[in-house]
Formats: C-alpha cells, sequence, structure tokens
RNA sequence: GUGGGUGUAGCUCAGCUGGUAGAGCACCGGGUUGUGAUCCCGGUUGUCGCGGGUUCGAGCCCCGUCACUCACCCCA
C-alpha cells in the first residue's frame, strides 16, 4: 500500500459506513420534526473567528487547531466545532432580524489536532443544532428532548445525561475566586499543572481524573451554591420541563465544559461502556456569543451529536441496525446478448422502483447464483439462449427454491406483483 | 504533548531457546458443460509496518521511525 489515511482521519466502508449514516439520519429526523431548518456551513473559517469565539486560552484553540495560510495570506483554520459558525452565519444572513427563534441544524466533519484514539480522532462527524434569539427555558428542554429521543430511537438505552448550569458570567466569576481559595490549601503544589489551573479555571481542577485529587476535592463548594436568582430560576425551569418532557436526567454539579462561550444550562450524554472517550453528545447555552464575535446581544443554544462515538455506543451495547440487502432481484445472464437484456430489464426494474441488479464480469452459472444468493435478493432471473427464444425469464424464489418461467414482457409487473 | 501495549494473507490470529511463513474464515474454480445457501476437491493472496544494526543466517535480538491501540490530557 503506497498511501494510507492521514493520522488519526477515519476511513468507513461498508457496512459500518452504512451504520454512520443511519446515526446521522436517526440524529436529523428528530430535528426537521421540530422546525429546524437546514445549515449549509463552510469546513474552513477565519482563524480569528475560532480564538475569539471558543477562546483563545480553551486548549481547543490554543493547540488543537488545523490552522493555514491560504495564498492570499490569510489565516484559516479547519472548524474544530460547528456551533461559532453557525452563529457567525446567522448573523450573516441577518436571520436574527426576522423570526424568532431563529432553529437550524447542520451536520459535517470537524477537524481537530488531538492524539489519536478510540473515540478521539482528528477527523470526526457530528450533527449539530442550534436555537437562537430567544432564552426561554423551555427551548433548552426542547433541545435536551431532541438529542434524547435521536438516542432513544437508534436502540440505545444505557445512555445517561448529566445536566447542570455553569450561571450567569458574573455567579462564575465569584464561584472561581471562592473555589480558588478553597483549592489552594488542599491541592496547591501538587504539580505545576495544576497550579495553573487553580489559577486559570479552577472548575477545571474538579474535573481531574486522578483518585487522590478527587478525593482531596470531594467536598468543594459547588457552583449551584452560587448561582443568582436570575439563573437559578432558569435552571429550575428547565429541570421542570425535562421531568415533564419524560427525559430522565442526572444532576452534575462538577460538569465542565471546556468551550468559552457557555452559559447556564450546560449537558452531556455519556455512554458508560465507552472508556476514556465517552461523552457522545453535549452541548449548552451561549447566550454571550454572538457579542463576542461582533453582532448584537442573540441568545443561544445548542447541541453538538457526536456521529463516529454514537456509533461506538451502538457497537457496544450490540444494537446495530441490520444490514439491508443489496437487491431485491438479481439477474443471472448466460452469454453476452443475455447480459445484454438483463442489463435493459436491471434498469427498467430500478426505475419502478424495485431493487435490482445483475451478474458481472465472466462468471459461470455456479458463480452468477452464488452472487445471487450473497445479494440478499428474494428473486433470482435466470436468463439463458433457450429462454431469449422462448422470450422468457426463469424467475427463482431464492428460498423456496421454485421456479417458474416468465414471459419477458411481463417481468416487470410479475415482480412487482411478487415482492 | 506525556506514558504503556501491539504491528505476520482481504479478516481473525499461530509461528518454540534465531535455521529463510502457516491455520481458520473469506475469495476464485471444479465436482453438477443451465441453478445459490450444505457437502467434497483444488487454487490465489504476504517486500512478516518501514529503515538500519548484530549474526553464517532475523518474523523472532538491538536501535530508530511510522501507524494502530489504551491511559493521562482534552472533548463530540
Amino acid at each position: 500500500m503506497g498511501f494510507a489515511a492521514p493520522k488519526g482521519v477515519p476511513d468507513y466502508v461498508p457496512p459500518r459506513s452504512e451504520h454512520l449514516l443511519a446515526v446521522r439520519e436517526a440524529m436529523t429526523a428528530p430535528l426537521r420534526l421540530a422546525g429546524y431548518g437546514y445549515l449549509e456551513l463552510p469546513v474552513f473559517e477565519d482563524t480569528a473567528l475560532f480564538a475569539r469565539g471558543v477562546g483563545e486560552t480553551t486548549d481547543v484553540v490554543s493547540k488543537e487547531m488545523f490552522t493555514f495560510s491560504d495564498r492570499g495570506d490569510r489565516s484559516l483554520t479547519l472548524r474544530p466545532e460547528g456551533t461559532v459558525g453557525a452563529v457567525r452565519a446567522v448573523l450573516g444572513a441577518g436571520l436574527e432580524r426576522g423570526a424568532l427563534p431563529v432553529k437550524l441544524w447542520y451536520a459535517g466533519p470537524m477537524f481537530r489536532y488531538e492524539q489519536p484514539q478510540s473515540g478521539r480522532q482528528r477527523q470526526f462527524s457530528q450533527v449539530g443544532a442550534e436555537a437562537l434569539g430567544s432564552d426561554d427555558p423551555a427551548l433548552d428542554a426542547e433541545l435536551v428532548a431532541l438529542a434524547d429521543h435521536a438516542y432513544r430511537s437508534l436502540g440505545l438505552t444505557r445512555t445517561v445525561l448529566h445536566l447542570a448550569t455553569l450561571g450567569d458570567p458574573s455567579d462564575r466569576t465569584d464561584y472561581s475566586s471562592t473555589l480558588r481559595e478553597w483549592l489552594k490549601p488542599r491541592v496547591g503544589g501538587l504539580d505545576r499543572e495544576t497550579d495553573r489551573r487553580i489559577e486559570r479555571n479552577p472548575l477545571r481542577v474538579l474535573d481531574d481524573k486522578r483518585p487522590e485529587v478527587q478525593a482531596a476535592t470531594a467536598d468543594a463548594p459547588l457552583l449551584t451554591e452560587h448561582l443568582g436568582p436570575r439563573a437559578r430560576a432558569h435552571h429550575e425551569s428547565v429541570r421542570g420541563h425535562l421531568t415533564d418532557l419524560g427525559v430522565p436526567f442526572l444532576d452534575d454539579p462538577r460538569l465542565v465544559r471546556g468551550l468559552d462561550y457557555y452559559r447556564r444550562t450546560t449537558f452531556e450524554f455519556v455512554h458508560p461502556q465507552l472508556g476514556a472517550q465517552s461523552t457522545i453528545g453535549a452541548g449548552g447555552r451561549y447566550d454571550g456569543l454572538s457579542e463576542t464575535v461582533g453582532g448584537p446581544p442573540l441568545p443561544g443554544i445548542g447541541w453538538a451529536l457526536g456521529v463516529d462515538r454514537t456509533l461506538l455506543a451502538l457497537e457496544a451495547e450490540g444494537v446495530l441496525p441490520h444490514d439491508p440487502p443489496r437487491a431485491q432481484v438479481f439477474f443471472v445472464p448466460l452469454g453476452g446478448v443475455a447480459k445484454a437484456r438483463s442489463l435493459a430489464l436491471v434498469a427498467q426494474l430500478r426505475r419502478a422502483g424495485v431493487c435490482a441488479d445483475l451478474a458481472y464480469g465472466e462468471r459461470g452459472m455456479k458463480g452468477a447464483m452464488k452472487a445471487a444468493d450473497r445479494s440478499g435478493a428474494h428473486y433470482a432471473v435466470v436468463l439463458g439462449d433457450r429462454d431469449l427464444e422462448a422470450g422468457v425469464g426463469q424467475v427463482k424464489d431464492l428460498r423456496t427454491g421454485s421456479q417458474q418461467a416468465v414471459a419477458l414482457d411481463d417481468l416487470v409487473p410479475t415482480l412487482e406483483g411478487l415482492l
């Protein structure tokens, strides 16, 4: 093999690629029923858009972006996430001046320069949804419920929804300094990285996986205790709506998000069988993002569901969709004349909406029948010189083995009737 | 970016203390010159990840490198 795909970039081939499509379809179907419109977005954007929107100091921006210069010396970046680009597009089209909320969805590849491991690739696929122009907590609940519905419709039963609130910016600032002072005497000096986190983003310390850190921070003060009245009311309302909608969730006050734009509601769908990369979908509210990228005040909430990781979850639970047969009717032509006739009949059947195929290549009867069998077709049509002279095809039911001659002129309607 | 594990046929893997590659599945053909899924017989496929080194001799030992994988970290 001369070439392999770039590091951390997966290929999906059948049958797995079909499963991937099914996952994407299951995620988007509920959105369309809920009035979300489709957004087709660029795969790369101005580097500064992500730096501003996602946050200069986030790991995603500071060390995980695929950034390059174009021939005009513009700095461009392969999108590491979809929300910022979606907001940019909404503002660019002036949708925020129309009917609100604007509800949109998109799908496609995202790129992050990471160390690959299971569930973490440098190119991965997401389906995203965004609702802008309203801070109604019912909208938060609607979006969460739509994701929940998508996962359920795929047959996943073990996914756990973690729910939290980050409060308003002032709540978070207050809490951060409280937490910082609390952490210093307990885990300060542990190592350089932890010290840095205590200063820059103390919430992240609570997310440390090391058991000794977990133990030391077990009774740390929680953000939920520092919420202002408006953020608290919003959160309680979201929880109430979710309960009304029958969406089970787990209050997780330690939930940490890595992108700077999140406010108030945040959530993650976690799958317990996926190892270290167990978040298969996540999102939250981002009421200040529009201003950050130069727009007017425009509240918003959204999520992104990981298509690749969701497929891993389906495989872990053993609930993959069945592979549909590749054909319903399969032609077995004997000789060149029969093949030409078969090709025409196959095309005719396909136009009639029947999934039809034939044995290509110079295969013998046995090989062609074998191909028919493997296609999963219900019926094989054997066509040889004898049959052509008689103007018929031998239609064989591959499940029962019974066979009957059918006039070629009646073949298409006959098969349509049989199926 | 850091640390551990693994790279042998299309796939899953075996290969002893170094003696110049195997199985199962898959695929193709035949048994049945016009009938699949079962059965029987036969056949194809490898620069043993790549590059160097040690040795009379390396799939096996050493060094480097790349990829995959797991964890940290990060996140969908």
